[in-house]
DNA sequence: TTATAAATGTTATATTATTACATAACGTTA
DNA sequence: TAACGTTATGTAATAATATAACATTTATAA
């Protein structure tokens, strides 16, 4: 079991936003959407958006800039994720499975190198646009 | 045997530098290298790289913004790309593991998505690094 | 309480990437 | 060769993404 963060003021605005649009959002249209609540420079968003990767509440998809909220209960921290991406509708899903995580966390090579944190990212065509 | 490409004047310009460098090298950084060359727009930069990394010779370093020159000779198509990045000196290099080239290019769930194209990024200390 | 760390507010600026439009070079084939 | 379509180039302007610097406030805990 884990700790329980509990998130400040604008940690929470955001994580609120982004975790209700299921889907990943990027900086400034989070700006724009959350001006309503106060927050209105960039950097409020920033600041709010590292604390919220730190901590695992939220992936960054890197060949997006764009963040989503964690679908996986259990991935509190951000070393280990991998994602889904349809290059057509851009729909994102985080991939929860326990053969692959393992499979890459314990991946070594000759390289003397110790990994300690992984990001993996699928691109493809989902269901719905393959049958289009 | 792969369709050999021939790179027009400017991608060649690009890729020699990046190729030469033999790090990850950030778009503006290339530019101001190649400007002497009469390349003189981000664009002109953007244009080539797009062109490089679609038929494989370099790929982006998404975690980074940068390009890196395929260190893969096989590697033509930019369709499954492994990295180790050390989180103190930066150094990346690919990596080239068949066993995990072949796993994760036969990955799949039960999300009905065939996926066609991944990128991996391992994050971790290198040997250097480490013993410091 | 007092110290420390974490979070916020604000302005300015840096970095990364694309739009739009005009022109030139190249490869194919009639 | 001439015409055509495709690829590459040049140039200016601007959009999108992200950080630096500094002042202040709020939360945490010894
Ligand atoms: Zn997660
Ligand atoms: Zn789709
Ligand atoms: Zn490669
Ligand atoms: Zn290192």
């Amino acid at each position: 079991m884990q700790k329980e963060h509990s998130l400040s003021k604008n940690q929470k605005i955001i994580f609120d936003l982004i975790d209700k649009s299921g889907e990943p959002m990027k900086a400034y249209s989070i700006l724009f959407n959350v001006q309503k609540k106060g927050i209105k420079a960039p950097l409020q968003v920033y600041r709010a958006l590292d604390k919220l990767v730190e901590i695992g509440k939220i992936h960054k998809i890197e060949s997006r800039n764009a963040f989503i909220a964690c679908q996986n209960s259990s991935c509190q921290i951000s070393k280990a994720t991998a994602f889904s991406i349809c290059e057509s509708c851009e729909n994102v899903s985080e991939i929860s499975n326990s053969k692959l995580s393992k499979y890459l966390s314990n991946f070594s090579d000759d390289s003397g190198m110790k990994y300690s944190k992984y990001n993996l990212e699928f691109f493809g065509l989902c269901k719905k646009c393959k049958s289009k």
